[in-house]
DNA sequence: ATTAGTCGGTTGGAATTCCAACGGAGGAGG
DNA sequence: CCTCCTCCGTTGGAATTCCAACCGACTAAT
């Protein structure tokens, strides 16, 4: 079996960890590493589980089923990252999604109980990974809440603005880049792609912003 | 000085922790309590913060203020509740948000390492305290991600659907209470009220639902 | 140079949502 | 019983958004 040493150095939860304690550190952790076949369930909505899972190879999806059993796909899980760990670490007692592979995987479980108590042995690297993985939930949470203050806003051009004079305030300056195209602009702020370019070029018409591509200034 | 014991008994954070240790905790985690006047700032936005706020008395709020200077509040943190954990925990280099006292108020400011690190004494109820902040902030992100599914739907109808099936869900039943009135209900949906009354009229007279107050059966 | 593909802006009519206003049901208090 | 008040459903016209389609600019490949 391969060690996927590579994947594991890029992984943020292990982030500040020196690569010669990373398998000490998963035997301290009891971490299990488990091979799945294209289109096998991981996790089951309904069940409770108190382990997360890490994709070291291949790819996983989260999705839900709702009432009447229309599956939709909340997102993927790309190599290196996490997946249900909010749900392990919130001890949810019925998981309200499930979790698939769509391609042959290999994905290593570790228990949350374990990582959050810190061992007896009091390992070193216990807190610096205690402090990744509040790191990681935090900053989702960050970037959830903001999201949502951009979607409430009633219009479009409210939508826009509210993000974009964000990303002003978060890059200092009234020029910045933003990391989105138009479609996926559209997308992450719950609005009609034309609709938005359309509301775009009244903005500038209105002489509130300019832009180019990606480029933007508020002015 | 109160020690205000009674309020600390019902912080989510403290939970599972013996009433007599939480003194101890506390100076141990070298809790620091923080007295203020109605209409103080207690974090600034753009200032980076190490510490988390537990509100003993009074309220605060979390206030954003946009580009052009206009400010909206984002939320009131009432007594046993915290404020800024997720900041503090995500290492945020500039805080987006200030916080204000809207009443005179008794603030317990925790350190985030404090908490995240094992204390040298590796005292017993450390290890709880990591998995109620790792709980916490978990929750959280679970309601933001769920909020987001049923808001980022196109209309009025599939965000309703998308909720009411979710609560249908989470009961096990078909038959459940929800926690809103019909304005709260559109608020947290972002939609408009009576639009909202109406698309209900709609879908009990297509026959998908019946409901009488707060109280709703999907067919 | 030609072709195909992607991306972003524009447009016009259909569909939906917003908004303000009204009215009825039900509860609290006198 | 009456009044006040809150909550909720309804309604109609204004405003906005959605949707499909089209076009031009640019890029990459042949």
């Amino acid at each position: 079996m391969k060690n996927y040493l590579d994947v594991l150095k890029t992984v943020k939860l292990f982030k500040g960890i020196e690569e010669s304690d990373l398998q000490p550190l998963l035997s301290c952790l009891r971490a299990k590493s488990i091979h799945y076949e294209k289109g096998q369930t991981v996790f089951s909505s309904g069940e409770s589980i108190e382990r997360f899972g890490i994709v070291l190879s291949g790819q996983v999806q989260v999705v839900q089923d709702d009432y009447y059993g229309n599956r939709s796909i909340l997102g993927k899980v790309d190599i290196g990252n996490l997946f249900g760990e909010s749900f392990a670490c919130a001890e949810i007692k019925t998981l309200p999604v499930s979790v698939i592979t769509t391609a042959e995987s290999e994905l290593l479980f570790i228990d949350c109980h374990r990582l959050a108590v810190p061992c007896a042995k009091a390992c070193g690297f216990h807190g610096r990974l205690i402090q990744n993985m509040l790191n990681i939930v935090s900053m989702k949470n960050i970037a959830l809440t903001q999201k949502i203050e951009f979607t409430s806003k009633r219009s479009t051009r409210e939508k826009l603005l509210a993000y974009l004079s964000a990303e002003a305030t978060r890059a200092g300056c009234s020029h910045f880049c933003i990391p989105f195209n138009r479609q996926e602009l559209a997308d992450y702020l719950s609005v009609e792609r034309s609709a938005m370019s359309a509301e775009l070029s009244k903005l500038r018409d209105d002489g509130v912003l300019s832009y180019r591509k990606n480029q933007f200034e508020l002015l």
